[in-house]
DNA sequence: TATTGTTATACTCTATAACTATA
DNA sequence: TATAGTTATAGAGTATAACAATA
């Protein structure tokens, strides 16, 4: 039993994303309280390491978070000392936040760490698939799609 | 900028199924709301379409969902009139849950209009690496992982 | 005694609104 | 007036514990 569409024209990918996302997150929950950390402080330090120091709204935005939870989320890795927030000099209201040399240190241990959380998640595909796979998510969220929320209501009224 | 693993050797695929799963989800609640529906009751539903009858347990086990929160998922889509609930007659303590008519003409329409949001999300990819994309995750969803807590919290003494 | 389902409850995650400071 | 960040707070999602019915 596993949530599959019946009809194969179909092929409707969100509800496996959804499925295949939340056991990933399970486990990465599991592998990660160790070292203090959750899946979203990862999702955070990935993104601070790849964009390099950004304002807030900008992580706000990229992550598709509201921004007052970014707040609460840097708050936890500040004190940890993974992450610092410096007065941008340019525009004094803005906090430029940046991965410490800590911080990136502990986001590689715990991606070493989530090796055998994914190889569980993911185990039915061979290497080779996993990267296939690996190369289709990396470029689907290289893109950040627009938010057309009236659009996207309208496409209820063609079924 | 977007969640990437900086080494590529690396290749961790969870950050990534995180985040376009946030997106996909995001999406899919301004579609499904004028149906009156949620992420969530769109994933036991296509579950139960494709897996037939099965007992609340094995349902919160295929989930991986506390068997407490099916529980309330089940009494709103029972009050939609868009699954039942039939005492086992072999196990009286058992549930049978079963997709009505109703349920599956629903789940049909929620996944036309599910495809605008897909459409966005995954706006990156072609159709034929759409496909491989569905195909990989629904092989990888296929399986049932073995949740084995402890041996993942052993694997951050390699890092 | 063990299992299925349920209720009650607490805890976490997230979003909305109002506030401060800078522009 | 508008923008970046913060705080306070309410809502949804989830898990833990105790219970009822059945095996």
């Amino acid at each position: 039993m596993s949530p599959l569409p019946s009809d194969p024209s179909e092929h409707r990918s969100g509800a496996l994303l959804d499925h295949l996302a939340r056991r990933m997150r399970l486990r990465s929950e599991s592998v990660l309280a160790p070292l203090g950390l959750r899946p979203r402080h990862l999702v955070a330090l990935t993104v601070l390491r790849d964009g390099g120091g950004t304002s807030q709204q900008a992580l706000a935005s990229t992550l598709e978070m509201d921004s007052t939870n970014i707040v609460g989320l840097l708050n936890e890795l500040e004190a940890k000392h993974l992450i610092e927030r410096r007065r941008s000099p340019e525009d004094r209201r803005r906090h430029v936040v940046e991965l410490t040399e800590s911080g990136a240190k502990h986001l590689n241990q715990a991606e070493c760490a989530l090796a055998g959380a994914e190889d569980e998640v993911l185990g039915a595909l061979q290497p080779a698939e996993r990267e296939t796979l690996y190369e289709l998510l990396r470029r689907a969220a290289s893109t950040t799609p627009v938010v057309c929320t009236e659009a996207l209501r309208a496409d209820v009224d063609r079924c």
